[in-house]
RNA sequence: GGCUAGGUGGCAGAGUGGUCAUGCAGCGGCCUGCAAAGCCGUCUACGCCGGUUCGAUUCCGACCCUAGCCUCCA
């Protein structure tokens, strides 16, 4: 299996440090408000990836972190007039919601900053110790970037370069302005931890560093978020990890594209920004797995511009696939065709999900070849080899029936049955004028009927 | 200004030194009372200019354009 690591720039045969077993670290969420698309695309990415790892057999260890504790979140809290708590276990709630939505599997450790309170502090000593660190004179801790040589290597940035362009205004604490903070020191009515520099909390970088070491060990295989993690966010996480442990630390990174609105960054500011649960209730959106399907369209890495057009595309494409699982009844057991060789193929190269997708699309060709021709044995063994593919993806989920009946649009299902019904009189009466009225009628609902052979008649919304 | 990605057919989106991506949309056919779904067939491509090559969308160089990062950010 090819992983691109963007730590070195290239695709690298995939080795774990212990076989069998895979250590993966995600960089999760400040909740202070609601997860928005961004958010979603850069989990999805890294559920799919979970998942073919664990279809390719190897046991995964997958943490997801929370901040719980940084400077929006206590301005918000004082904004809302609440606690630092409520804010956040609020806003945790709601990203459970979402993400159980999507349909991510929930991490094996899903540890809060708040919570390792001690690891991070015991770290920071460690940094101080080896003189990586120092109290800088306003009370914080500062990490002192230049005593670390490979700073800059995972974003390809020069030490040189990234003071030309440092658009910030110098900090008269900072001994050098792309140091960064560790421990902060708390103003009064910020929420606070007792540590060797007094009352305090930490800063952001530190606790990925903290945690990484605590429940995956000094090393682990790798650590994913998103792109625009990779500066300051990861660069710092190294400087710190390899500093205090003087080991290696993520073997591999992976870091996913952006979600763009109109091909520009989806923010607040431009007014583009989506929360997950509105796209997920939006109309186009019959179920959470058109979401998915979506961005599994897109290689991970790229960008992908978010669009009801999009949406609709992808609704149209896994409606195909769940159309052809109609009238099957998946077999119990079945033997690997060439689909499943192009699937693998697909994402041992760097999690090619477009490319896996045409191997499921076409997948659904031979299972509808397969109807069309009466061999509902071949048809029921593919049905059962596509339904194990999509699960990857996080797709095809659903009984083929619910899923096509579902969305916003039209009548209730009672009310379709009870026309259909008198369509079927019609039919038979051969009066095709009154049945021909009847479909327009549930067409205008959003309905779309579709005559079988046996003179049944089958519905979805379309 | 520095750094990083990318420019593929009507839309979305993979990939490749010379043969098919895939889905949607279009067109023709089969099926159907007519449709829908499905099947068969089919048309629109690889930013611009040079170079390497028997042959480049694919490799190399220049150029143009777009997005992102350099500041909190998935």
């Amino acid at each position: 299996m090819q992983i691109f690591n963007s730590y070195t720039g290239r695709k690298e045969e995939f080795v774990p440090l212990q076989p069998g077993v895979v250590r993966m670290y995600l960089c999760g969420d400040t909740v202070y408000d609601y997860c928005h698309m961004g958010h979603a695309r850069s989990k999805t990415a890294f559920d799919v990836v979970r998942r073919y790892l664990m279809y390719r057999g190897y046991k995964v260890t997958f943490v997801r972190n929370i901040t719980d504790i940084d400077d929006k979140i206590i301005a918000r809290a004082h904004e809302n007039g609440e606690s630092v708590q409520e804010l956040t276990a609020r806003f945790t709630k709601y990203m459970h919601e979402d993400y159980d939505r999507l349909g991510l599997l929930r991490p094996d450790f899903e540890p809060k900053a708040t919570e390792h309170v001690p690891g991070i502090i015991a770290m920071i000593e460690q940094l101080i110790a080896k003189d990586y660190a120092y109290v800088a004179s306003n009370g914080d801790v500062m990490y002192s970037v230049s005593k670390f040589a490979p700073y800059g290597k995972l974003s390809g940035r020069q030490l040189s370069d990234l003071r030309a362009g440092a658009r910030v205004a110098v900090d008269e604490a900072k001994r050098d302005p792309l140091d960064f903070v560790l421990w902060k020191r708390a103003k009064p009515g910020e929420p606070h931890w007792s540590s060797p520099w007094g009352e305090g909390r930490p800063g952001w970088h530190i606790e990925c560093s903290a945690m990484t070491y605590e429940l995956l060990g000094a090393t682990f295989d790798i650590h994913a978020g998103g792109m625009d993690l990779k500066f300051p966010h990861h660069e710092n996480e190294i400087a710190q990890s390899c500093a205090a442990t003087g080991a290696g630390f993520a073997k591999l990174w992976m870091h996913n594209g952006f979600l763009n609105v109109d091909d520009e960054k989806m923010s607040k500011s431009l007014n583009n920004f989506f929360r997950i649960r509105d796209v997920l209730d939006s109309p186009h959106v019959r179920d959470p797995e058109v979401v998915r399907y979506f961005l599994a369209a897109s290689h991970y890495r790229g960008p992908i511009n978010y669009s009801v057009t999009q949406i609709e595309q992808a609704d149209a494409a896994l409606t195909r696939l769940y159309t052809a699982l109609r009238d099957i009844e998946p077999a119990e057991s079945h033997e690997p065709t060439a689909a499943t060789r192009q699937f693998e193929a697909a994402m041992d190269d760097d999690f090619n999900t477009p490319e896996a997708i045409a191997a499921v699309q076409g997948l659904a060709t031979e299972i509808n070849r397969a109807k069309s021709a009466n061999e509902w044995g071949k048809a029921s063994a593919l049905a059962a080899e596509l339904k194990k593919l999509a699960a990857v993806l996080g797709v095809l989920q659903l009984q083929p029936e619910e899923f096509l009946r579902k969305g916003r649009s039209g009548l209730a299902d009672a009310d379709v049955e009870r026309l259909i019904g008198q369509r079927r009189a019609a039919r038979a009466a051969r009066n095709f004028k009154e049945s021909d009225q009847l479909r327009d009628e549930l067409a205008r609902a959003g309905i779309v009927l579709e005559d079988k052979p046996d003179g049944t008649t089958t519905w979805r919304r379309g």
